[in-house]
Formats: structure tokens, sequence, C-alpha cells
DNA sequence: CCGCTAACTTAGCACTCAGTCA
DNA sequence: TGACTGAGTGCTAAGTTAGCGG
């Protein structure tokens, strides 16, 4: 019945509307105004070094252009109106933590392990391992020819007879996967917010049960071992565990990891165990080493077994069948128990995650599939049938509280479908951005203070691609801001700066705690607005205090139909991708050019998102390298260059043939050198310029992938030069229905 | 109106693996 | 032949947005 109350009572939905008609009812969300949250003000040591690439002088093209651009959009008015006063919010005093670096993840579970030793190519093998080991078998042999030069012509022609076939294998593969594909996009939709008819699938894979530590292994409290319950013994080696880790010395994480290991011990062991410091983990954290060592020096055989028993996994619960397809899950594995990791200064850093057991999880699908089993001895906390959500499993996370599902992967019909409508609201966005651009400058000069906060927030997301910023429970996660949560620490003014006038500088953390820095020249207007929203405020106030992201998007909402917040970024990126590719893309480039262009106008979009990366851990050695081979290809050349001054010497007045033949040889040698220098510096600055831009994120979440596909037809650059594997599918609709002629 | 949270997207980092290099 | 490395993949945290219920 849950299914069909459910599906009766949804709601209109807006953006999947707005994809297919053009007559569309606004939503009704509602306006709020939260209690103001009190906030930490120090920043993350994270981003500091790295954000030359938001400054308005930025060297690079790409990062100015879309500045430029944007300037010509936004026309600078004057006089500014009068309204009404700032009402001044409520703000508890900030208490002051410093950031570290972001935490990382280490996961527990077995991974498949890679596979050298290669069967014969079996007839008996089928599947994706067949293709696997045929074209490992083939790399084999290639390598193999190589060697030996010796081998007998009949030897060498069987080689070349498998590597024939394994490419034609490759090839029908490929072809029958295509085949096999689900072309969802050819059929109809259904109707508004039902997402399935009938889904089937074996339930979340559970993580292995907790394995004791053998005897030998012991913990020590205050130099004493002690013998720990199953339940504190697990815990304690999750903290073990990490100990390489920075974060174990860090406070709150020790704290919080204490506080909740102690809720683990026995009434004895809590008595006894007191104080972290005195606890000696050391035989726990070596114990963890050893098998981590032990892993990686498994036999070839041993992590084949493993790597199978991983695809038999994979078989099993890896993939469900929705609507007559089959579908690939995107995470079937319940998380594994561990110690939270919180990204920055998170308050939460060091608790515990608790082990999830079936009766936690929620099932999801069809009343007539044949319902998932639950682990032996166990239950499932409740078996529903609701076809207007898209996840399969569910529960609650313990450490905040929220809620985790199992859902498909991007390749899905689900996400596929989600994904083209996204970008069909941001290209509807295109058709009213003008009049949108229009209104906020008007609204600038508004009476009301709400409506000028809006205005100018919304000019900050449109210009910038700031996030919308929702408020944050203080306390539980790291002090991070987006556009409308800004405050006023985060900004500062300058009249003049750098020869410009009315720059704004962005200092702030956002998402994941990455650092958001930028100096931004605005209108005047749009100055006086924020010298104005700052008046009368101290650190810890809301720049934006009459604005939250829901009033925002119920604005947004009434000028376009699912138009919010993000689909300005949305719009913004794949603007960013064709007006570049546009202009960077020569039809005479070279395909290595033309990936340059490519990955050049991703990086614009990158950089405007604020999409960064660390910086790679070898990446400074990495650079010398590369470095030590341009000044040895340099000395190469100069002394290539020699060579042939000498040999031109000795070649003039002569008309022996064998000196001009020895000068061409040195031309050609000066030549080459000359390109490979070049290849190398080229390489050089690309790389450094990449340094610590992610470009991946923008590619898989704000890039129509139509702009690229449309382009690599016009521009003849094979498709899998922009996308690997994952990428084709994940875009399958975009690839399959783009001309051309396609223009965002 | 308000707070909460379900549901879904977006995000960076860790790890693996295949290919390359010394 | 082992060490190294970059691309690809997995993982899960951290956002956004809509909708619900009091």
């Amino acid at each position: 019945m849950a299914q069909e109350d459910k599906a009766e009572k949804v709601k209109v939905k807006k953006a999947r509307e707005a994809v297919l008609s053009d007559d569309l009812s606004s939503g009704d969300a509602h306006l709020k105004f939260k209690k103001v949250k009190a906030k930490s003000t120090e920043k993350s040591q994270r981003g500091q070094k790295g954000t030359k690439q938001h400054q308005v002088k930025s060297p690079k093209k790409e990062s100015t252009d879309f500045e430029i651009a944007d300037d010509k959009r936004f026309k600078e008015e004057a006089n500014d109106g009068d309204f009404m006063p700032v009402e001044k919010g409520k703000k508890r005093k900030r208490k002051l933590e410093s950031v570290d670096g972001p935490s990382s993840s280490t996961a527990l579970s077995v991974r498949p392990k890679k596979k050298k030793k290669v069967p014969q190519d079996g007839e008996g093998s089928s599947g994706p391992e067949k293709k696997k080991r045929k074209s490992e078998a083939k790399n084999k042999k290639v390598k193999k020819e190589e060697e030996e030069h010796s081998v007998t012509a009949k030897k060498a022609k069987k080689t070349k007879e498998e590597i024939e076939a394994a490419r034609a294998l490759k090839i029908k593969k490929k072809e029958e996967e295509e085949q096999q594909r689900w072309r969802w996009w050819e059929e109809e939709k259904y109707e508004d917010g039902i997402k399935w008819k009938f889904l089937e699938h074996k339930g979340p894979y559970f993580p292995p049960e907790y394995q004791p530590l053998p005897d030998n292994v012991k913990f020590y409290y205050d130099g004493k071992p002690v013998k720990l319950s199953l339940a504190a013994e697990e815990v304690a080696l999750y903290f073990a565990q990490m100990l390489d880790h920075e974060y174990t010395t860090k406070d709150v994480f020790r704290d919080n990891f204490f506080k909740d290991w102690r809720k683990e011990m026995s009434l004895e062991e809590r008595m006894l165990i007191t104080d972290l410091n005195k606890c000696d983990f050391g035989a726990l954290h070596a114990m963890h080493r050893e098998k981590v060592e032990a892993r990686k020096n498994m036999s070839k055989e041993d992590k084949l077994v493993i790597k199978e028993a991983n695809q038999k996994i994979l078989e099993e619960y890896g993939y469900c069948t929705l609507d007559h397809h089959r579908e690939r899950i995107g995470n079937f594995k319940i998380e594994p128990p561990g110690l939270f990791r919180g990204r920055g200064d998170h308050p939460k850093q060091g608790m515990l995650k608790k082990r999830i057991q079936p009766e936690d999880v929620i099932i999801n699908c069809s009343r007539d599939s044949r319902i998932p089993e639950p682990p032996a001895g166990h239950s499932w906390k409740e078996v529903r049938h609701d076809n207007t959500v898209t996840w399969l499993a569910s529960w609650t996370e313990n450490v905040q509280g929220s809620c985790k599902y199992v859902m498909l992967n991007a390749n899905s019909k689900l996400k596929g479908e989600k994904d083209w409508e996204k970008y069909e609201v941001a290209r509807k966005l295109k058709t009213c951005v003008d009049a949108i651009r229009a209104q906020y400058q008007e609204d600038l000069k508004s009476k009301q203070m709400g409506t000028r906060q809006r205005a100018v927030a919304l000019y900050f997301i449109d210009k910038l691609a700031l996030r919308a910023g929702n408020e944050k429970e203080e306390g539980e996660t790291a002090d991070t801001v987006g556009c409308c949560s800004l405050r006023v620490e985060h900004i500062t003014l300058h009249d003049t700066l750098d020869g410009e006038k009315h720059v704004v500088e962005f200092d702030f953390l956002g998402k994941d705690c990455i650092r958001y820095y930028n100096k931004v020249p605005v209108s005047k207007r749009v100055f006086k607005n924020l010298k104005l929203f700052m008046q009368n405020k101290q650190e810890g106030d809301d720049l934006f205090d009459r604005l939250n992201t829901a009033m925002l998007n119920k604005h947004l909402s009434s000028l376009m139909p699912g138009l919010t917040a993000k689909v300005f970024r949305t719009y913004n990126a794949s603007m960013t991708l064709q007006q570049q590719l546009k202009e960077l893309s020569n039809p005479s480039d070279n395909q290595a050019e033309m990936l340059l262009s490519y990955n050049r106008a991703n990086r614009a979009v990158a950089v405007l998102c604020n999409h960064q990366r660390a910086p790679p851990k070898t990446f400074e050695q990495s650079m010398a390298i590369l470095q030590a081979k341009i000044e040895s290809r340099k000395e190469q050349l100069a002394l290539a260059k020699k060579e042939l001054k000498q040999a031109k010497k000795e070649a003039k007045g002569s008309s022996d043939s064998k000196l001009l033949a020895a000068v061409e040889k040195k031309k050609k040698a000066v030549q080459r050198c000359e390109e490979q220098l070049l290849r190398m510096e080229v390489q050089a600055t690309d790389r450094e310029e990449n340094k610590q831009i992610a470009l991946g994120t923008s590619k898989l979440n704000y890039l129509d992938p139509r702009i690229s596909v449309a382009w690599c037809k016009n521009m003849e650059v094979p498709l899998d030069k922009i996308y690997n594997k994952t990428q084709r599918d994940k875009f399958a609709w975009a690839i399959d229905m783009t001309e051309p002629d396609f223009v965002f």
C-alpha cells in the first residue's frame, strides 16, 4: 500500500516537467528563517598555498576569460536608493579552533587483487573475465615478441594470430555490450514521480565479521597486558590501524574516540582504562602492518583467488533487475565500521562508526519480486515497496544521524535520466538568464533589504559559481560556508586594489573545507550594497542576514520552473566549456593540440567551480625529474648545434656528398632535439597548471556531455581520448543522441 | 511559519592496477 | 625485474533541495 499511497501523493516535479513541457507550476517551498548559528573563524591551512588561480590578475588565460566576459554582462549602474536599516542577527560567540588538512580514509575491506599470472586462454572462461584474460595474454605476447628476437617464425606467427584473435574478441565484446545496452532514452518516460515498475535485488552485502586478535597479540594498559572484551578489542583495533595517520594525534579525534571506545567496554574495562595516553596499541598496530604487508606480498595465485571471490560477490550482489533490465548497483556494500573521519576540522572526528546490522536496514523492492534474504539468523528492519524513490536499501548512520542509501550506478537509467534532465534545466536557463540578470541588477536598488541581499547573493552565485550555502548546525560539522551563509569575516572590501576599483576579496572554506580565495572587481552598486550589509556587524555575523537558501530558491523557482541556485553552476560551467572550446580549438591542430585545448577548457571550468585537489605527493619530485630531463635535453641541443656548426664548417665550399649528408643529419638532430624540448616544456607547464586543480569533478558533474561529444565529432577527435570507459558508460545517452551541431 | 530530514547530487582522497622506467 | 606512476575506481563525506508535519 505504501507504493500506491505514496504514488498518489506525489507532487508535481518541476524539474522533470521543465524538461518535457513548458507549462509548469511553481513549487510551494516555505519561507524560513533559521536561527543564526555561531561559527568558528579559523581558516584551514590547506588552501593557503593553492589559491593563485582565482586572482583577478591571474596570468592564466582561462581564468581571466570568464571574468572579462562577465564584466560585459554586468553593467555598472549609479545611485543607490534608500531602504530599511539592517537588522542585526543574534549570534553566539564563536569558538576558535585550528583546522588541519583533510582526513583520509582507509578501507578495511579486502580489495580485489591484481592478477599477474594468466591461465591459458581458456575457452571455458566467460564474461568479463574472459576479456581481461585475453588482453593480458595479448600484452604478455607482445612483450615476448619484443624480447625474443630469435623466436621461430612459426611461433611469431602464432603470436600474431593470437593478438589478432584477442583484438577481434574485444571488438565483438564491445558490439555485444552495445547491443545489450538499455537505450532508455528512446523510451517514453514514466508518469511523474514513478521511478520504476519492477525492482528486484539481493539486498546489500555486509562486511565480514570481526576476527578476534590471536592470543599472542596483546593490548597493554599502563605497561600491563589486558585482555579486552571482543567489542572493546574491535574498536581498539580501529584506532591501532590508524596510528600512522596524523589525526590520531589530534585532541578532538582522541577525545571522541576514547569516549566512544569506553562505551563499548565492559564495566571492569571502563574502570581500569581511564587514560588514553596509558594505552599501548603497539602490538595491534604492528599486527595490522604485517597484515597489510602480507597482503601486498601475496602470491599471484592467492591474489587471483581473492579477486575471483570478489568477482563472485559483485555478480551476486552488484546487480539488480529494474524493469526487465539488469542494472549495476553503485554501492551495494554496507559501509564497514570504523572511526569517523570528517574533513577539515570536524568536531566529530574519531567517533565510532558502528557496524550496521540487517536489523538496521530497510529494503526497498517490488512487492512481486523475490524479496532479498537477510543474512542467516537476522531480519530486516523493514521491507517496503516504494517506487517513488530510487534506493534499494537504506540505513541510518550513527555519527551524524543521516540516512545512507544503496543506489544504482551512474550508468543506470535512473541516474542517467536525472543527469540528462539536469542539463536540460540548465539549457533552459539560457533562454531566460538575461531577464534574470536584468532583474537582479534592478533588485540591487530595491527598498527591501531582503531583496537587495538576494540580488547580491544571486550576483555572486551567477558570476562566481558559488554554492547556495545552507545553514549548518554548529558543532555538528566543520565550519564551512556557501553564498547565503557567508559571514562578514569572509569578505574584505577594497575601494581600489591593484589598479581596479571596487574589489571584493573572498576568503572562506567551502564544501569539503576547500578554501575559496578570490579577488573580484564588482559593480559599484554591488560594492555599495556590501558595505551596507556589513555596517554594524562584527565577525561571526551573517553577511546576508535577511536571506537563506529556501528564500533564494523559492524566488528562483518563480523566475523559471526548476530553477535553483545550483543550476547556475551547471549552466555557467557548461557555457564556459562551450565558449572555451570554441575559442581554443583550431581545426588545423593535431590531436595532441586538440586535447590540450580540451583540457584547458576543462580547466577553465574547474577553476571557476574551485575544484581543487591536494598536489600529488610526488609532485615536486616528478617535476624535478622532468626539469632535469629538460636540462639534459637542452645540453643535448647545445651539443647538437655545435656539431651542426662543425659539420657546416667542414662542408663549406666542399661538394663532398658525404659531408653534405652529415650536415643534413645534424640539422635533423637539432630539429628533433628542439621538438622534444618543446614538448617537454609544454608538458611541464601543463602539469604545473594542473598541480592543484581537479578536472574530474566538473567533467563528471557539471559539463553537459553533449558539448564534448559534439566537439569530438566536429574536431575528429576519438571520444575515448576525452572519456574513459566508465565515463562513456555514464554518458551513453549523450554519446548516442548527440549530433555535431549540438549547441548547449 | 518553522524545523527537520529524506533523497539525491557533488566532492576529494585512498587505493589498485597496468603500463613504463631504470 | 622490481620500482614507480598516473589513470581509473571505490569509498563515503558533504553538499542541495523538496516536502512533511506540527
